[in-house]
RNA sequence: GGGGCCAUCGUCUAGUGGUUAGGACACUAGGUUUUCAUCCUAGCAACAGGGGUUCGAUUCCCCUUGGCCCUACCA
């Protein structure tokens, strides 16, 4: 059985390079018809934030990404290897790092964080690379009792064999490091809690994971744990090291570069399809020259394999996340509509409601009607339709320049005949829809014997007083017949 | 300094011992019975460099260069 983990450290959001490496795993895992785990590694105190977990799980939830065996939100945890919550796992590490001690593969290691700072700036300075250099290794036992009677505090360390150790990675192919290039990790710190590497070993073992997917940043500690699977005898999983996600100067995916926490994203309407379908395709294809690029959830649970993972980082894009958003958005959008015009209202309404002024509630006829002509800008940027549509409950003031136009050769003279003429032709129209609107100002075209653009261009910047606006046809038809000659008449005022 | 990983358009990428090196985003131009947007069409644009192996390398090997990651009692 098949059994995958993200074991994320609760920092107090979740990273979308991180949400790349559940995706993964858990697509791994789906594909497979294995399990998914999730587990939080906060064996580091100083860095406790509180709600961090909480939040941590909420995004997970957020993006239909369910596990099998994990923290869950009435604290009850399934399977028998529980908690999930490596803090509360404390004493189980203790007992394997004696083990450790005892089969001479870790030692007690007394040095002060002083003695370790001198000798590194000194090795540095000689050029050679920083490690601990084995003090403590072979301190005789009377000397380590004396010490550990005096209530010396001490970390253990992993004794690193020197000795090639190599591994063969899902991704990247056979990896090796000689161990005389390894320092002798810490394993267990002063305060008694264990770090990353021993933590994550033995959870890994005693949960039964299978494959270790994780970011491309522990492929150098990689021979460290491989090391500790051998010192307990355990049998060592397979490992896959995912490509980093890169900033747009390529130097991995950091906060100081825009945002990185997945909840901004959210927060920012980004919805959930265009978030994994994009973080998806960060290091990642089908292959086989598919094309298609928009894959729900559950199509890539079917088409993920771990063969076609890419080595090479990948620069997060926001441009083509945008463009991810707005193929979702339309779907969707389009799918629940289902060619029903009052549903499609109702859907545009709410999409935006929470951008929308007090003044553009109260009139909820127009406000629909307004909407619906701002239909791609909603889509787009539901953020932005209450600037959108604004001007039809109030004309905004305008230049009279504004209804001229060099290039369509709309003059102010030009401007004054075509509004003149479309206001009389528009007043004697009895029945008020978008076609006779069409029809009545397309006659004025015809008699005024000018392009389409000598007519249209000043009414709609009359109707609008915008430079960029909905058409003029569907402007007049919301804004009504009576406010559509008030309009007309002010741009006239302004033309003489 | 040491160790390791990586290298196709600006970006995400497909692909092969022989291809006009394909797609998407972005960009540019034209069209979509007025503008912005949408939509459509077209265009621009890449195999890091040098050696091999080979009839033939973008593809296989080596070197160089470049980029990145790790080098904590953080993960």
């Amino acid at each position: 059985m098949i059994k995958t983990r993200f074991a994320p450290s609760p920092t107090g959001y979740l990273h979308v390079g991180g949400l790349r490496t559940a995706l993964y795993c858990y697509l791994f895992a789906k594909k497979n018809k294995g399990k998914f785990v999730l587990r939080i590694e906060d064996t580091d105190q100083e860095r406790f934030v509180e709600g961090a977990t909480e939040n941590l799980i909420k995004t997970m939830k957020w993006c239909g990404m369910d596990y099998d065996e994990g923290p869950h939100a009435d604290a009850s945890e399934t399977g028998d290897c529980g908690p999930y919550i490596q803090s509360k796992r404390t004493d189980l590490y203790k007992k394997y790092a004696d083990e450790l001690m005892e089969k001479g593969r870790a030692y007690r290691c007394f040095c002060s964080k002083e003695r370790l700072d001198e000798m590194r700036e000194a090795q540095t300075k000689n050029k050679q690379a920083p490690m601990y250099d084995r003090k403590c290794c072979d301190l005789p036992e009377s000397e380590i009792q004396k010490k550990l009677d005096a209530g010396k505090p001490f970390v253990i360390r992993q004794k690193i064999p020197y000795e090639l150790i190599k591994f063969k990675d899902l991704i990247r192919g056979n990896v090796q490091f000689h161990g005389k290039t390894i320092d002798d990790q810490v394993l267990v710190k002063s305060d008694g809690f264990p770090t990353y590497h021993l933590a994550n070993v033995v959870d890994d073992h005693l949960m039964k994971i299978t494959h270790v997917i994780r970011g491309e940043e522990w492929l150098p500690s990689t021979p460290k744990h491989i090391a500790l699977y051998q010192a307990f005898g355990w049998e060592i999983p397979e490992f896959a090291h995912l490509p980093l996600l890169l900033n747009p100067d390529k130097t991995k995916l950091s906060k100081r570069q825009g945002h990185v926490a997945v909840e901004e994203y959210i927060n920012e309407g980004y919805l959930r399809e265009a978030i994994l379908n994009f973080v998806a395709f960060l290091g990642w294809n089908p292959g086989s020259g598919e094309e298609k690029e928009i894959f729900s959830l559950e199509d890539l649970e079917e088409l993920f394999s771990i063969e076609k993972v890419h080595k090479a980082g990948a620069v997060f894009n926001l441009e083509k996340l945008d463009w991810f958003n707005w193929q979702w958005r339309r779907k969707k959008f389009e799918d629940e509509v289902d060619n029903d015009q009052e549903k499609r209202h109702q859907k545009l309404y709410e999409l935006c409601k929470q951008h929308l002024t007090e003044g553009q509630m109260q009139n909820e006829e127009l406000l629909k009607k307004a909407l619906f002509t701002v239909q791609e800008k909603i889509l787009q940027n539901p953020k932005e339709a209450s600037a959108h549509i604004d001007f039809y409950f109030k004309l905004p003031h305008y230049e009279k320049e504004l209804l001229t136009h060099e290039k369509m050769k709309v003059d102010l003279n030009q401007a004054k005949v075509s509004i003149e003429e479309s206001k009389k032709s528009l007043e004697n129209l009895e029945k008020w829809t978008e076609e006779t609107i069409k029809e009545s100002l397309t006659q004025i075209v015809e008699k005024l014997e000018v392009k389409n653009g000598q007519v249209f261009w000043p009414i709609r910047a009359a109707l609008s007083g915008l430079q960029f606006s909905p058409g003029v046809f569907e402007i007049a038809f919301v804004l009504g017949k009576e406010e559509t000659i008030n309009r007309l008449n002010h741009a006239i005022k302004k033309t003489t």
